[in-house]
DNA sequence: GTCTAAAGTGCATTATGCTGCACTTATAAT
DNA sequence: ATTATAAGTGCAGCATAATGCACTTTAGAC
């Protein structure tokens, strides 16, 4: 996945959770502008801006061996 | 995942490759200072240099839902 | 023990991510 | 067409990730 796709993944599922940029950015407790970057692919988020982001998603980061 | 984690991860999966921080970093394109503090879990990597990491260990970073 | 290669650490500099502010652009409802 | 809400953008300052250098520590080979 890269930064295009973690960020339409992110937007994807806080849609379906029915929340707005502004209530994830506050529950996540990063700033409403890096949200919106990461969201549309621009940006290099951190791990720890990530990581505070999938969290109240129900979302997890992992690194995997490539297909298997 | 977290930080601590994902550094081990990587470490050992370099190691199964037999490679040194060295190779790595120099293949990887990013200075071996970073790729160090990466793999102690310490510092805190953007997507990039973690990208940078995966690709030439087979790795792939994903964001998947929690559990299933 | 010595020697060597690999890995880890402290520090200063440079590059860039994170933030807030102001503004613009959708999108939807009335 | 107006209004309201959510989303996207440019820019500047601050915070910190990325880097290079010098050094120390560890792990193995001899």
């Amino acid at each position: 996945m890269n930064k295009e796709k973690i960020g339409y993944y992110i937007k994807m599922r806080r849609s379906l959770l029915s929340i707005t940029q502004n209530d994830l950015a506050e529950i996540a407790g990063i700033s409403l502008r890096s949200l919106k970057d990461i969201e549309t692919g621009k940006g290099n988020p951190t791990l720890n801006q990530l990581e505070k982001i999938a969290e109240p998603l129900g979302l997890v980061i992992k690194l995997e061996v490539r297909n298997g």
